[in-house]
DNA sequence: GTAGGGTTAG
């Protein structure tokens, strides 16, 4: 009788597998590779069963590796080993399936049982159970253990493209990304995963230009790159806030075979919204054919952090109208919104209203947006009220958005508490400490402000430099806060000089308080000066003419000089200037912003 | 069946 004889009858419950088993057992076919695997594929869904799993294993007459190896990547890995226990002690050699179905999760002490067994077995010529070991060697961030095995020489492992392609990709995820380069520079032969994987790692670095070189240097050994490449150079063109640079991998997209699938589609929209060019985001949004969650999020995101707030509570009812259910980040973007106009009455309207019509269980970060939300408008009282109210602790985010808000209103007391709460917590991260010297800077506590900057030093946290890029022409330029090389470098100084004369006759004033050190008012003005966003300024000047549009991208948060600065140097100067900043977009025009002068 | 892509407050 052949095995597909019997009727498959769905298997819902444990007492129908029973019934079934034993139906099997009486027709002889119990042990029959395909029955006994959909038996072990249901016991396998519920831990209590893995008794019956593992008696029905230990029975059978003809056991194979194929039995036990659909079970090695379903398993949490502590069951999963027990299973390998079983399987050795039939004894039952494993496949060249076992290990990579066994490494993806283990953890580092099993991976090294599994190292062993892999010697033993003499599969260390194998590729994939070699790649998987070094692919979880790397998962366990032991990036020392996977190179020693990738360098080993007795015996000398097979390594091939993946081998390779593993050791960056895992390096890159471990922080690693200089060492991933050389690596990859190493390659002896790299295919479009490994040219994705090198981009990708560049972007998780935060490091877009570099990112955005590799992708040129494939490109310039004439490969054809596919949707996955694609895919990253927009984002990393996303992360520079490199609009032409974009626009040159969409024609790149649209003159190559690359589809422009739903993912990469919508990384464009990001790109477009995020490199300031809001309506030709627009427009592909519109036309994507299908609108998938995250393309609507990434639009009503993208309209947000330009403060157009009334737009994205718009593209919020047409999503409700078009019967897509949104999600937790689709709240995330419209309390921003909300949050970055000073519409508080519609910000609390539509978490409520969110929360309840779509079940979506308020979570840490919609916290978070709460406070950002009544802490910027001022309203502390109620931003503490969040805080008190909230089911769970507050965490870092939660802590970080009121002392945002308490150095936003000069709220000193209460952002001097929270401030080093918040630097406990995250003892590390050098914003907070800056962010707590400014606070007790403008209440003129220099003696404090010495005290916050002494304790950066003692535990060696570095202030992060500004960074400002513009993008002139097609080609980035990066300038980084108080240092300037440039080949026009003494252009651009006097240019900035300039610049700040002609706005100060229309009646622009250095605002100083923001400046941490106890110096000279005229230091003071000094050091801003050197801000990257007023190189940068000072920069396109000299590249632009009046009517142009410069775009900015930089790393932190405007400050109010180069904001109020800006303001000025739109309408002198005639330029519209785009400023994306940590946060948010400001468009400065006709000696105004965007933001009103509320963010 | 070992390597790679889109959204998220401060």
């Amino acid at each position: 009788m052949s095995a597909t004889s019997v009727s498959p009858i769905p298997i819902t419950t444990i007492s129908e597998l029973k019934q079934h088993h034993s139906q099997l057992v009486r027709l002889g076919l119990a042990s029959h590779p395909a029955h006994a695997r959909r038996l072990l594929a249901f016991l396998a869904r519920d831990p209590v069963h893995l008794p019956y799993a593992a008696r029905l294993l230990a029975h059978h007459p003809d056991p194979h590796p194929a039995l036990f190896n659909p079970l090695f990547a379903s398993l949490p890995p502590r069951h999963a080993a027990a299973f390998l226990a079983l399987m050795l002690s039939l004894p039952l050699h494993p496949d060249h399936f076992t290990l990579p179905q066994l490494l993806p999760a283990a953890p580092l002490s099993f991976a090294s049982q599994l190292h062993a067994l892999l010697l033993k077995l003499n599969f260390h010529s194998h590729a994939h159970s070699f790649n998987a070991l070094l692919a979880a060697y790397l998962a366990n961030g032991r990036a020392d253990l996977a190179s020693r095995l990738f360098g080993g020489s007795s015996p000398s492992p097979a390594l091939d493209v993946v081998s390779w392609t593993t050791m960056v990709g895992g390096m890159c995820r471990l922080g690693l990304v200089d060492d991933a380069r050389e690596m990859f520079d190493a390659m002896p032969e790299r295919n479009l995963v490994s040219w994705n994987s090198m981009i990708t790692g560049y972007i998780k670095a935060g490091r877009f230009l570099h990112a955005l070189e590799v992708f040129d240097q494939m490109r310039a050994l004439g490969l054809e790159g596919n949707g996955f490449v694609a895919t990253s150079a927009v984002v990393a063109c996303t992360g520079a806030g490199a609009l032409a640079r974009g626009m040159e991998v969409h024609r790149w997209v649209e003159q190559s075979r690359i589809k422009m699938d739903e993912k990469l589609a919508t990384a464009m929209v990001d790109m477009y919204c995020k490199c300031g060019y809001v309506e030709e985001a627009w427009r592909m949004f519109q036309a994507l054919p299908t609108k998938g969650l995250t393309s609507w999020n990434c639009m009503i995101g993208g309209l947000a952090v330009h403060g157009r707030c009334k737009d994205a509570i718009q593209l919020f009812h047409q999503m409700e109208r078009e019967n897509m259910a949104p999600d937790d980040v689709t709240l995330v973007n419209l309390l921003t919104a909300c949050a970055h106009t000073g519409m508080v009455s519609d910000g609390r309207h539509y978490y409520n209203y969110v929360v309840q019509r779509y079940g979506i269980e308020p979570k840490m970060e919609h916290y978070g947006c709460m406070v950002d939300l009544f802490g910027r408008a001022g309203l502390l009282d109620e931003a503490k009220k969040v805080i008190e109210d909230m089911p769970m602790e507050p965490d870092i985010g939660v802590l970080g958005a009121l002392f945002g808000a308490c150095k936003i209103h000069r709220e000193v007391d209460l952002g001097e508490a929270v401030g080093w709460r918040v630097i406990d917590l995250d003892p590390q991260n050098s914003g907070r400490y800056v962010l707590l010297a400014n606070l007790l800077a403008s209440a003129g506590r220099w003696e404090d402000v010495a005290k916050v900057r002494r304790l950066m030093d003692e535990r060696n946290v570095g202030k992060e430099a500004g960074r400002s890029v513009i993008e002139i022409e097609g080609e980035v330029c990066e300038f980084q806060c108080g240092s300037l090389c440039h080949p026009q470098e003494k252009d651009i100084f006097a240019m900035a000089e300039d610049m700040m004369r002609e706005i100060r006759l229309e009646g622009y004033m250095p605002d100083t308080s923001d400046v941490m050190h106890d110096i000279s008012d005229e230091a003071k003005e000094t050091s801003l000066l050197y801000h990257s966003e007023k190189l940068a300024i000072a920069f396109g000047l000299l590249r632009t003419k009046p009517g142009d549009t410069m775009r900015i991208t930089k790393n932190l948060r405007i400050c109010r000089d180069c904001h109020e600065a800006t303001k000025f140097i739109s309408r002198v100067f005639e330029r519209e200037i785009m400023v994306r900043d940590r946060n948010r977009f400001h468009h400065f025009k006709d000696g105004m912003c965007s933001c009103k002068d509320y963010w």
